[in-house]
DNA sequence: AAAATTTTCGTGTGCGCACACGATAAAAGT
DNA sequence: ACTTTTATCGTGTGCGCACACGAAAATTTT
């Protein structure tokens, strides 16, 4: 690897000057600027990343607004989990990581929470945009005061962002309808479950179901759609009601789909109401799922990499303060199948050569 | 993050003493070096591998042997992808990677690539052992120079390699024989298409083959399996030949399993006989099986983020030339379920920080 | 007790780059 | 022709660490 003195040399110059050409700052002519840049080309100079980085002082801080994981939702302890590792390894780079929180039911601890993330004075933000109306708050703050920010998750336009991260969630609806479609056949009556609208993370859902059911639409399945929806997946035994109650009134309900992360619960109850091995599809990798899908009360979960979508996130959004790279504006995550016969090798940890 | 020269201070001695400690290196007192080790956990330190990489001017180079990739058959362009990734980021570390070709059918070219691989006197090698008796010689001759070794894609055990990198084959088998029992139901034919035994990478496939029919037993299903074993998958007319008679016998076939990258084969000639959407579970994604995928004339395709592949089998072995860490025996990668619906976002590239 | 040896430790340099500072040369102003 | 301004470039230092070299102290040998 050729280095910035060796190319100053074959130039005739002093290695501030390439330095200075390297980084199109002014302050060098535009003749020797060409020469430079020829032989830069010419030797394919490219700057090494690691000598860089312990010269670079500039210090960045980002920081992270998303949805805490209680015991009932432990979806976002995945995508924390990325983050943290990100920040480990970020040290190194001068860069800060710092994590903030909020209740997904309560749109005023999002805000309150936004502000605590303000104060720290952030170069970066990545947020996960779960209310739309005080999304458009927050992000004109940032705006305002040039600070670019990222999606995480949740998918909204028209907002500025710089990038988002995440799995294309109609997509992913259409994929779970192809399941059920090539295990159920035809004539099959299946049963989407799913909660209330003004819910938080609801974009997500919506447009699962939307793709569900636009799979079984465009490829012209006669299969009929039931539709229960629940206030709350919390409550055990208003859930238990409903469920036994549909499921009575249409007794041709075969394959169930649960668009969100707490499939585990339906799973267990249609266990408990006598139906030991369903066939359901759900979503998300969560210790709960894991278990009802190695149980065999869970057919299919689909996934999309937590982990790596935090990691990616912090990566991305990193790159560009550092080295003014853009990230491309969607950074979709793979839609993964995983069933009991798959989930060991599932969503592994990933480790890049700086870390421990 | 706290640097060795703080360190340094408080324990009143130089940064070398610290050094010395943080490197086990001889040379200084028991009594000295308790305190410092008491003061580097006391403040959690770390080294920064980033100055550490630009430290170090140790040069290493590691081999890599790996079939080439003819039209016939583009599994192995995956991998090298990775292998070239990871090259370019080990660049600034001082490692340099050198890649090695052999034809999969000709055990004397293994031999021979091998020889010249020995002539460049790498300090680590990955190899594909994908022919047996051959690999008890050439791991002989690496053992003896210790020179250390990991497996990539093919799992032979007692042959003293550092790691394994691949899928477990058996596993992956399991779960297309658990794809085909969920669509195909109880009662129908399943043929399973496959090439000669003496035939190269013969392990990963006998292994797919016999997770394939594990799972029909284990689960009791009442399926009759099918055996077509084709010579040579490039032959068209014979393998039109063989395909055509076997499912004019056996009318009843309804499911097809091909238990390698040449899936497409096989779909395409269904195609021509008369059976443009036949349900057949492959292997790989290569460019011939992801236009079949997306015509679909393949239902599933078994990945195994080949491109991951490459790149964590050297990753893990530099990691352990630089800085002496020892990979887990078994990587293994996951076990993807590819349709045409999620395609689009499998086998992604990754990036580092450190990349461009 | 002096010399020789070994143990223990400090100092200095360089890895490749970024950037501040100052020097020189060219252009503009007076 | 001289000063002032501006454009152009070179020099030097530090980022955190590894490692070679040598100095000092402790130990052994004579």
């Amino acid at each position: 690897m050729i280095t910035i003195k060796e190319i100053a040399k074959l130039a005739e110059v002093s290695p501030g000057t390439v330095d200075r050409v390297i980084h199109n700052r002014q302050g060098v002519s535009e003749k020797t600027a060409k020469r430079i840049r020829g032989i830069l080309e010419q030797h394919n100079f490219k700057v090494n990343r690691i000598a860089q980085s312990l010269a670079l002082k500039k210090k960045y801080t980002i920081a992270v607004l998303l949805p805490d994981s209680d015991d009932e939702n432990l979806f976002w302890k995945s995508p924390l989990e990325g983050i943290c590792k990100a920040k480990d390894e970020l040290i190194p780079f001068g860069v800060t990581v710092e994590t903030f929180f909020f209740d997904q039911k309560d749109s005023r601890s999002y805000i309150n929470s936004f502000k605590l993330l303000l104060a720290i004075k952030p170069q970066g933000v990545i947020l996960v945009p779960t209310f739309k109306k005080e999304t458009e708050e927050l992000t004109n703050t940032l705006r305002q005061r040039e600070i670019p920010f990222s999606f995480l998750n949740i998918s909204i336009n028209g907002y500025g962002n710089l990038s988002f991260i995440g799995q294309d969630a109609f997509k992913s609806g259409v994929l779970a309808g192809k399941l059920m479609g090539l295990c159920m056949g035809h004539k099959v009556d299946v049963l989407t479950v799913h909660s209330r609208p003004n819910l938080s993370n609801f974009n997500n859902i919506s447009e699962r179901i939307k793709g569900f059911d636009h799979y079984f639409e465009v490829n012209d399945l006669k299969n009929t759609n039931h539709y229960l929806e629940l206030e709350d997946f919390g409550n055990a035994e208003r859930v238990r009601g409903s469920i036994s109650e549909i499921l009575l009134k249409n007794p041709e309900i075969k394959g169930i789909f649960v668009p969100n992360s707490r499939s585990h619960i339906i799973a267990n109850l249609l266990h408990g109401l006598g139906n030991p091995k369903p066939f359901l599809i759900g979503f998300d990798i969560t210790e709960h799922n894991a278990k009802a899908l190695t149980d065999g009360k869970i057919t299919f979960l689909i996934s999309q990499k937590p982990v790596a979508q935090g990691y990616r996130a912090i990566e991305t959004l990193a790159k560009f303060l550092l080295y003014n790279r853009k990230p491309s504006s969607q950074i979709l995550s793979p839609i993964e199948i995983i069933t009991k016969e798959n989930l060991p090798y599932a969503d592994q940890k990933r480790d890049s050569l700086l870390s421990f």
